[in-house]
DNA sequence: AAAAGAATAGGAATTTCAACCTATCACAAG
DNA sequence: CTTGTGATAGGTTGAAATTCCTATTCTTTT
């Protein structure tokens, strides 16, 4: 990370807000001219950095994580997405001509591997789990993820076998694992059996 | 960003790099107190943040980045995870015992919304589309992606109308998308009355 | 057990950042 | 045309971060 990064991610933080460099110091409730240009090189030609303090309060005034910041500065995308109701998909004003967000209601979500969790990929082989897992998809699942009935969970036993099912009915001595293919019945587990369950969070598509 | 967060992230990436706080101060050319826990609250108990320039030689001193930086307060694993194939999954040595991946075989995958691709999310709602998506769940779809045959898709014909569905046969005149649900009938339209088909790529489960 | 090195705590001096103030410029509203 | 607002440049002052120095604790080595 150089000078010009740090300086540079601040100007994008205020562009993506719509803000001027000035209207992100105020905003922050940092002096106006903070960010100006000519405070970021002293008389001398020596460059000058701001305090993390002042990083970090005019992140927690346009609502941004260090995350996105870094993001900025990289150039990268960020670890997030836009996100609204599917049902309200189909009202304009919502894509732009090229199937692109645009205008305002988005919500963002974030992607998997990227919070607290630890996940990883599993990929999928075989057709014995259509409709929902095709050959070749990948899904996400984070052994750390609370399971609750109804979620979609790999499960290893104790024998080894690894499975993906549909979580049913738990008990305080059984666990019940329901298959996406409704041709073959669920099966139920003693507590003790069950090695480890994990719940998917994402699947590729 | 609290200033908790950045003076445990200057800890982490020290100790990630099998050093102490004042070792990895000593190797970015600093004072080798810089860091030094005493110095993280002023004798009147202000917080005491450090500059971004101390941070930036720490950082280039563990040729570090500022993405890491990120990823060690939000305490983040990164932009990829480990995948194996689902066939082999339920060989030894893959999984640890809290079910983690162990060992070696492990690929990576990248996550979507961190590449090149630009990419946004969409809730499901209602349940049209059971079994493959369920009421809230999330699909990350990128209308930059290639699309082909059997891809799950999003698209939007000119009248508004948005849908997920199978992308079926391609013409040079027609598109045929196929709904999730067998028992609806397979949809048929000219090229000019959909205006754009997005990829679906991930689905949060 | 003794010695050497590293890590840390505490304080003073110095450097440097941030706030404050004023002036200029650009632009929009009346 | 005048006025008002926001953005920026430049300088001064006060506050805070960094360095420098010393002492103490802890670990490792001999």
């Amino acid at each position: 990370m150089r000078h010009k990064d740090i300086w540079n991610g601040l100007d994008k933080l205020a562009g993506h807000n719509g803000l001027s460099v000035s209207g992100l110091a105020k905003l922050a409730g940092l002096d106006p001219t903070a960010f100006n240009p000519s405070k970021r090189t002293a008389k001398d030609g020596r460059p000058r950095w701001p305090s993390t303090e002042s990083v970090a309060r005019a992140l927690t005034a346009v609502g941004a994580g260090f995350d996105d910041f870094a993001a900025l500065i990289e150039g990268k995308r960020g670890a997030s997405a836009p996100l609204i109701g599917f049902a309200q998909a189909g009202n304009d004003g919502f894509f732009d001509d090229a199937g692109f967000p645009a205008g305002t209601g988005w919500d963002e979500v974030r992607f998997p591997g990227l919070g607290a969790e630890r996940v990883y990929a599993l990929e999928i082989s075989g057709d014995s789990m259509e409709p929902v897992y095709r050959a070749g998809d990948r899904i996400v699942v984070s052994p750390d993820a609370q399971v609750r009935r109804g979620d979609r969970v790999v499960a290893k036993t104790v024998e080894g076998e690894v499975m993906a099912k549909l979580l049913g009915q738990k008990t305080d001595k059984t666990i019940e694992l329901v298959s996406f293919n409704p041709d073959y019945p669920p099966r139920r587990f003693a507590r003790g059996e069950v090695a480890w369950i994990a719940r998917i969070l994402w699947a590729s598509q």
